[in-house]
DNA sequence: ACGGCGATGATCT
DNA sequence: GATCATCGCCGTT
């Protein structure tokens, strides 16, 4: 039963651009599973990296260190850290050597609400919708970090999987990616229309230089 | 509701 | 040395 009613994605779902592959992606459920207790979020907010070709993906100045892992093979997560405090998780789509995959934006928890919200308590107090509203809330709720990148999401062994949605999913709205500040327009986000748990747009906010040199 | 800003460090040119 | 696929806090409408 691969990939349907709840069951572990199959590594073909992954194997097409990140562009078909995000919205599809809504109302699956990542799990993480540790001896603490598993915590698992079912997705409301995606967004598209198209790689080499997109110049708002990290691989658009072709392979680093870094980004290595969305060169190999679809079905890994890709795992970022980034503004010296937080990570954000991707997953891997194409075949191995085409750099697309998808940034996991936002869900909502459907699992371990009370884990979510220790680990996030470190940073304030919150309502259950914001415990994964945000791309590194979402790494924080689950407990993801460095120690997941290129992790398969596919394998039944490893600690993080990505199951199908396990009923039907609302409609899919479409609109510009946020925070980056290139490839601006292109209307490669996709979440699911009215869900409270959707991240809010923000635009992409240039950051003045210091230049008082103490 | 919305806008500005500091925190904090890896990454790449 | 600049940038960054962010967040939380604080201030103003």
């Amino acid at each position: 039963m691969n990939g349907v009613n709840g069951g572990l994605l199959p590594r073909s779902f992954f194997d097409e651009p990140a562009v078909e592959v995000a919205p599809r992606l809504l109302g699956c459920v990542l799990r993480m599973f540790s001896s603490e207790g598993d915590v698992a979020v079912a997705l409301s907010e995606v967004e598209a990296y198209a790689g080499e070709s997109d110049p708002a993906s990290h691989a658009y100045h072709g392979l680093t260190q870094r980004n290595a892992v969305m060169y190999g093979p679809p079905g890994h997560a890709y795992v970022y850290f980034t503004y010296g405090m937080h990570f954000c998780v991707n997953l891997v789509c194409s075949a191995e050597g085409t750099a697309t995959a998808v940034l996991l934006r936002a869900g909502a928890i459907v699992a371990g609400t009370e884990l979510a919200r220790a680990r996030r308590s470190v940073h304030g107090d919150f309502a259950d919708r914001d415990l994964a509203r945000g791309p590194a809330r979402l790494c924080q709720a689950l407990g993801i970090g460095r120690a997941h990148n290129g992790i398969d999401v596919c394998d039944p062994v490893q600690p993080l999987r990505i199951f199908a949605a396990p009923g039907p999913v609302g409609a899919v709205c479409a609109g510009p990616r946020v925070g980056v500040s290139s490839a601006a327009t292109v209307p490669w986000r996709f979440w699911i229309e009215g869900d409270p748990t959707v991240s809010p747009y923000r635009a992409h906010t240039p950051r003045r230089a210091n230049h008082s040199g103490r």
